[in-house]
DNA sequence: CTGTTAGCGCCTTCAT
DNA sequence: ATGAAGGCGCTAACAG
């Protein structure tokens, strides 16, 4: 293996140039010619020069490289959300690194410090579900590296956010189902430490009010985003005194997770009970039409996300003030209950 | 914003010590007393020290960065290979860089060239189904950059390849309808200019003649891994004389659409027709446990191609041959046809 | 065991 | 319009 390393200086001697000259026509400066630019060009190409970013980075201490922090990478929405930080980014030559949290603290921390070793521009995060413990983000805006969250609220104050709104989410989900006739209507929940589950909650309790319907503990299941639950839920749902006409979930993997157990109790989906699920997973919306999703636009809460993001970058000095982006669901219905 | 870029030196000065001291007791060599380790880790955390991976990379010409790339990152079936990846790189104190291609060429292209640019150690990838010209990745070797192909078969010489074993997949889908009760089984197949449908396809057909079945061309729709191929090939299997009583689909977008259509038309699965699909979509199973399906094991694969990738990275000049993995996939059935 | 020196490849003043 | 020189932060010879 021949380390094939063309640099500047290579073409530069062979060119009869000093190396400043063809930095300069690879940068495209204004303060070089043409015809010596194409010249450097074609040389450039001809030798299979490729520019070092490392040292290119080093000496203009800016490495046009963002980092991204997601729970999981396998969870769709997270996934739609990289694709559109990918997408901006890209065009406005940056590279991405993505890393995931698996939701451990720990592992966040780590990936923080990665992150700045690697000297990034700036960071897209959404913050794991344990994290209740922000210094080694403080850490960040001292390092001068920017940091912009989306999906999950974080109020550490001057940090910018690029929300879904949830409240308004779960207000239309569950008045959705109110409007679809139903009567008693139980909600499976998220974590309440997390913004996002709190307000989708709200969202449901402000809709059963607006709309004369009472409130009523018993039917509120807390769930940890995990099928089990779902399940476990609608056993204890199905067991309830008044019988549940509708469902909302907070989080798709739940109302899986109920769908399942449902089905095969013989409940008809929607007749029976008819379901809202806040949704991450459009397979499942697919091959299910029975379910009736919030859906959430990830990619361009990402686009949306990094072009923030860029402009902090952008202002590092100018010091942009931090803000808050709120991008809409929209309730997807695919087959209309009889109700 | 104080760019608070703490460097060697200014550790250095403040204990009075060189920086190349320093450089020798945070790389915890050999050479230096662990008194003074302790001393110059102690001020480095007191400082908020940030080890600059530029500076280091460039000089030791070494990244410890690995790229990946992928068609899609929102296939769920890539985004477990990636996780995979992560965590077998992440171990061994390599940083990832994920790209998608999309499937096209000319931005596999512009990847390619940005890992280059920065100077990844090597590259994990699978192929876009564009790609049939290999002149960008011919480069990557000659700049010394090693390159390990996963789940699409790329038959340059000299490269390793980590794959699943399509054929035997394709096989035992097959082999189970039939032992199910199945006579007429049509297949789905994929783009037959990747290794991995054509495997597939011939698993189909072995599995026919094994067991004595007629091998019927009308029995094979061309699928380009889309939802409406499901549907369109659906509608004409319907119209065939013979009744199908069986469909092994060798991607699980079309088996999705050919669910959703054949539903609708009243064809009860599996009793009416059983299907076996390649899955890289769990939910997709977990909500319709009438798909039977052969699974890809995506984290394995992953931390396999990554385990080999890292060998050729560290036998560089030792010159490891090329080798090919084969992962076993494995059937699931979730609910038993009647048959 | 620690210090000195040099240079990875690039960019950017400052000079010509 | 181009050249010369220095340095980004770190590491690896080579001294001592």
């Amino acid at each position: 293996m021949q380390n094939n390393k063309v640099t500047i200086h290579d073409i530069a001697k062979s060119l009869n140039l000093d190396s400043s000259t063809v930095s300069r026509a690879l940068n495209d400066s204004p303060r070089v010619i043409q015809k010596t630019k194409d010249i450097v060009l074609a040389k450039a190409t001809e030798m299979g020069y490729q520019r070092n970013h490392l040292a290119s980075s080093l000496r203009k201490n800016k490495t046009n490289t963002l980092g991204v922090i997601v729970p999981r990478i396998s969870r769709h929405f997270f996934s739609s959300v990289i694709s559109g930080i990918e997408e901006t980014a890209y065009e406005a030559g940056y590279t991405v690194i993505i890393c995931q949290s698996l939701e451990q603290f720990n592992r966040e921390k780590k990936i923080v410090n990665t992150l700045m070793g690697q000297r990034v521009d700036g960071v897209l995060m959404s913050i794991s579900m344990e994290t209740k413990d922000y210094k080694h983000l403080e850490v960040l805006k001292k390092q001068g590296i920017q940091l912009v969250f989306f999906d999950r609220h974080c109020d550490i104050p001057n940090y910018s956010n690029v929300l879904i709104d949830d409240f308004k989410g779960g207000f239309e989900a569950t008045e959705h189902l109110i409007l679809k006739g139903c009567k008693n209507i139980a909600h499976f929940s998220g974590p309440q430490n997390l913004e996002i589950y709190k307000n989708r909650f709200n969202g449901y309790k402000h809709a059963l009010s607006k709309h004369g319907l009472p409130f009523i503990e018993e039917f509120v299941f807390p769930s940890k985003l995990m099928e089990e639950d779902g399940r476990k839920n609608s056993e204890k749902l199905l067991a309830l005194p008044n019988p549940i006409d509708g469902l909302f979930s907070a989080n798709d993997v739940a109302a899986i997770g109920a769908m399942k157990y449902l089905t095969s109790k013989g409940v008809k989906i929607p007749e029976d009970i008819a379901i809202v699920g806040f949704s991450n997973e459009p397979i499942s919306t697919v091959i299910n039409p029975a379910l009736t999703t919030i859906n959430q636009p990830g990619i361009e809460m990402g686009k949306a996300a990094t072009e923030l993001l860029l402009k902090h970058i952008a202002k590092e000095n100018g010091a942009l003030d931090s803000q808050t982006i709120i991008m809409d669901s929209n309730l997807i219905e695919r087959q209309s209950s009889k109700k």
